[in-house]
DNA sequence: GTTCCTATGC
């Protein structure tokens, strides 16, 4: 690649911060120039600015001024600023109260957008169309039914009831808050009953992942825009049915519907998810033919694409060439060179940031501690551990959760286990999970069934957490124990997440599951396993068949376990459909067992291929033998 | 009315 060879280049492009090159000029500005002002003021400082400004020239009281300034403060999420502004005005109206509440609904604050708007009926100011919209924005994220009830009756005294923009914001209220019935009430006495009602309608259906009644939401849409197309792709996307998504888009091609911005955002969400790869290049060049400039959130997408779908080269490409880059874009960089394991190029990233001038946020710290994890950087994790603080960002539990994963993960699991009884915060089962199976790789089974007691306890298991349980005693040969667990999930409807690879060949994805036999191919498949498996056994391979860990009958049938994973099969799909030595991309949702990684090692030495594989936690480029995360994941 | 980044285990 050009550009960036093998570590992201010191220089990039200044940081936009958004701001036109408009500066106040000398002397006395005048009311119109200060309010053009307040409309560049995207930050902090050019606020405090445009503040300054404000009151030298005795304008605090002004009216249109005094909104701006709010609505400045909410846009840049400083609602104690806002606050302070707010408290000084003499005679503040409906529209400061707007853009106090509409700024707290922003900053994820629902109760303090529902006390404003009561505060504002108590200094007997009546209610428009546009400040019950906001606080009925207010009830929807705080998921205050009972509030949006109460604001509902004000508004039918009001008369605000055939307000468009009251009404969608009423539905949208009823909806996020699952009160469905309510959001149809108000929804059949609209006067106009149109695409963008029931693109609310669908998506709240999508929110509460109710994906049946969405879809059916969606199909009674009669001419169907751009926007309810997107809102689908995307309500799929955030249920998980990425291949519906991407199905969705191309009936939408199909229906001569053109896609904007935030629906291709929404399909290269998809890819990354499926590793789709063509598809994602494909979306690429059609951004690059419509001559879309990537904004943060383009960019943000395909960068995250590229480096989901392996291409970490073409992401750090897409990152070096992106103008606008927020703290979404680092930390979305960060995440997927640590995905790489390239832990000193996300370190590197990361300092690019602080150049840039980019305030890092809880997210960034996850990623690099993340990094550091999958480096095994445990000295440097701690330090940037402990430099938190100097952001002024406290470390939550999934912050902790790096740093025993990281001490677990180079066996040292009681310096990990006493880091976690130091926090100040409740360890959880992702946190427990990740240190018992660090107990079991490096076999400290004493502190493994120390904390197996804690999880045991735990009401809220899920099957991934419920499976390392069982096999943590089957590995004991404690089967009694083992089965109690497997009962356990049998008796809660749990279903254990089968192990699943797919595959790209042609543009489609191709999925297989354990042992699988749907697939048309099944045939030529399972022929070209059975040749590999001789072919790997004459290269001295003997399956390791510890790992297999379910209390099956004799090693024959363990061995016969090994070989049908997932992964190998979409190798073995991919070997016989793809021209010879051209690269194989496989996508599992599990962490890959130690014997499949020591295979596709074998298998990329024998077929000269590069095989690719994304697992749960990171990607593994395998070539002539060896694999990029050096046997450490 | 629609958009990018979030630690773990099977």
């Amino acid at each position: 690649m050009s550009g960036c060879s093998s570590l992201l280049p010191v220089t990039v492009a200044p940081y936009p911060h958004g701001n036109s090159d408009r500066k106040l000029a000398k002397g006395a500005p005048s009311r119109i120039e200060i309010l053009a002002f307040l409309k560049t003021c995207k930050d902090i400082t050019r606020i405090h600015l445009a503040h300054a400004k404000i009151v030298r020239n005795g304008l605090q009281q002004d009216k249109f001024i005094a909104f701006e300034l709010l609505r400045a403060c909410s846009t840049a999420k400083s609602m104690e600023y806002a606050t302070k502004i707010f408290s000084t005005l003499e005679a503040p109206n409906v529209f400061h109260y707007t853009a106090m509440i509409d700024g707290h609904v922003l900053s994820g604050s629902s109760e303090d957008g529902i006390r404003l708007y009561y505060q504002m009926i108590g200094s007997s100011i009546i209610p428009d169309g546009y400040v019950t919209a906001s606080v009925l924005k207010a009830c929807g994220l705080g998921l205050d039914l009972r509030e949006g009830k109460e604001v509902h009756g004000q508004i039918m005294k009001l008369g605000l009831g055939c307000n468009r923009i009251v009404g969608i914001n009423l539905i949208e209220a009823y909806g996020k808050c699952g009160a469905f019935q309510d959001a149809w009430k108000v929804f059949e006495k609209m006067p106009e009953q149109d695409v963008v009602l029931r693109t609310v309608m669908m998506s709240c259906y999508f929110d509460h992942g109710r994906v049946e009644e969405a879809c059916a939401v969606f199909r009674g849409i009669g001419e169907k825009d751009t926007i309810c197309w997107t809102a689908l792709i995307d309500g799929l996307v955030g249920n998980g049915e990425m291949s519906k998504a991407l199905q969705a888009f191309r009936e939408m091609q199909r229906d001569n519907v053109n896609p904007n911005e935030f629906t291709l955002v929404c399909v290269l969400s998809a890819c990354s998810h499926l590793g789709a790869l063509e598809l994602g290049r494909w979306v690429h060049s059609y951004l690059r033919n419509f001559k879309i400039d990537p904004n943060c959130f383009v960019g943000g997408a395909l960068i995250n694409m590229y480096a989901r779908c392996g291409d970490i080269d073409e992401s750090k490409q897409v990152f070096c060439q992106l103008r606008d880059r927020d703290v979404t874009t680092y930390n979305t960089m960060i995440s997927g060179l640590a995905l790489h394991g390239n832990s000193a190029e996300a370190i590197k990233t990361f300092q690019l940031m602080k150049k840039d001038g980019i305030q890092p946020n809880d997210l960034t710290f996850v990623s690099l501690l993340n990094a550091c994890s999958h480096g095994g950087l445990a000295e440097l994790g701690f330090e940037i551990f402990y430099s938190m603080k100097d952001y002024g960002i406290r470390p939550q539990v999934e912050h902790y959760g790096c740093m025993i994963d990281l001490l677990g993960r180079i066996g040292r699991p009681r310096e990990a286990y006493d880091f976690m009884k130091s926090m100040n915060v409740h360890p959880d089962n992702i946190m427990l999970g990740s240190l018992l199976s660090n107990c079991k790789l490096h076999g400290d089974f004493e502190l493994a069934e120390i904390l197996a007691k804690i999880l045991i306890d735990q009401s809220d298991l899920d099957s991934g957490t419920l499976v390392l349980l069982a096999n943590l005693y089957a590995s004991q040969g404690r089967w009694d124990d083992a089965a109690l667990f497997r009962a356990r999930m049998k008796n809660r409807g749990i279903r254990k997440e089968p192990g699943c690879s797919s595959i790209e060949v042609d543009g489609n994805i191709h999925e297989f599951l354990l042992g699988d036999i749907r697939h048309p191919e099944r045939d030529r498949i399972y022929l070209k396993l059975g040749e590999l498996d001789e072919l790997l056994r004459s290269e001295g391979y003997s399956p390791v068949i510890k790992v297999v860990l379910h209390d099956l009958e004799g090693d024959e049938e363990k061995e016969r376990t090994l070989t049908i994973h997932s992964e190998r099969l979409a190798i073995c799909y991919g070997l016989i459909s793809t021209e010879p030595k051209s690269p194989l991309r496989i996508v599992k949702n599990l962490r890959i067992c130690y014997d499949c990684h020591q295979v596709i090692k074998l298998i990329t030495r024998v077929t000269e291929r590069k095989i690719v594989v994304r697992d749960r936690n990171r990607f593994h480029h395998f070539e002539n033998g060896t694999c990029s995360c050096g046997d450490y994941w």
